[in-house]
DNA sequence: ACAATAAAAGATATTTTTGTCTTTTATTCC
DNA sequence: GGAATAAAAGACAAAAATATCTTTTATTGT
């Protein structure tokens, strides 16, 4: 009887964090979703988890527990059964971005500090603090003023792309 | 002989990303350490990891690890042994903080799609294309026109904290 | 009432990031 | 040259984020 060793293991600490963007992927995915059902809500459909997670290019069942998140938050609407699916009503798709980022990403990104220090003070300011808080205003500013439904025309045009 | 049950477990999968900052917590230690050891290099000291740890508020062997890094990328100098630590000879006092960034996080924030496509583009963009680009325009900006020397006078004078 | 459908919820698995501990290597001082 | 010092390297561990699979619940159409 013999022994086989594992095949080469090789863990190395390349030690580059391989992808840090400013959104969390599952952000990521949330604010895609949520543009593709707000264009079909435009027109008039709901939309189911298969079919969102395909046009928008995410892992069916991850998404599906985002999407569970913002329902009980009552930032998307769903029906269950035949013919049901997720879907915006006209308050929804008013709603700022923001509230689907700060849903799923909190809201460090609004708040924090570029250092990461615990709170960012102008009384105790980090050397970035004036530079960093006029680019997380714009920030802040951008999904404030970005409706859930603002793009829609432009989906529905072509204009825009949610997949690869 | 009894069985003893594991205690409460409940992971709650309370799916909210608890802390999504613009950089990684790797990141912002080597941010906050660069600055400090900067500093002590304009007063023409070297500093060891253990100081530069707790100054900086940081967990030491893992500042360790990220120092380690920008060393061998010769982003920050050091020298073992007696008397040793790390330092910024005058060359590397100039050097961008983006190269700091980029080292640790990658180039994803100079260059990536705000909802994760795989390639920014104006020929195919997302919806937040135009805003985004001007956000990441100006993180790229801060980060190339802010020296790893930039705050030492700041940070002497104690305007600036790099802990907490 | 029943079968079919689709989201919600629950449980578990994988990967990445963050963090720690031990051993090795280079340097200085005596 | 040897002891002491401090970073470098290597191996390992814990936590968080990402991802998948299974079971349950609500709704619809027949
Ligand atoms: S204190 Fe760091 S950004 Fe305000
Ligand atoms: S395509 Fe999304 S930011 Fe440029």
């Amino acid at each position: 009887m013999s022994f086989i060793p594992p095949a080469f293991t090789f863990v190395v600490n390349s030690f580059t964090n391989d992808y840090m963007a400013i959104f969390s992927k599952t952000c990521e995915y949330a604010m895609r979703a949520v543009f593709y059902v707000a264009q079909k809500s435009h027109e008039g459909q709901k939309v189911g988890i298969k079919e969102i997670a395909e046009q928008i290019n995410s892992p069916e069942a991850f998404l599906a527990k985002i999407l569970q998140k913002l329902s009980r938050e009552r930032l998307i609407q769903s029906v269950k059964g035949p013919n049901g699916g997720f879907y915006f009503d006209a308050v929804s798709l008013n709603r700022p971005l923001a509230d689907i980022v700060s849903a799923v990403d909190g809201n460090e990104i609004f708040t924090g500090c570029g250092l990461g220090l615990t709170y960012c003070s102008e009384s105790n300011p980090c050397p970035l603090h004036e530079e960093f808080k006029k680019i997380r205003n714009q920030i802040t500013h951008m999904l404030n003023n970005t409706t859930i439904g603002k793009f829609n025309l432009g989906l529905i045009k072509g204009k825009f792309t949610l997949n690869k």
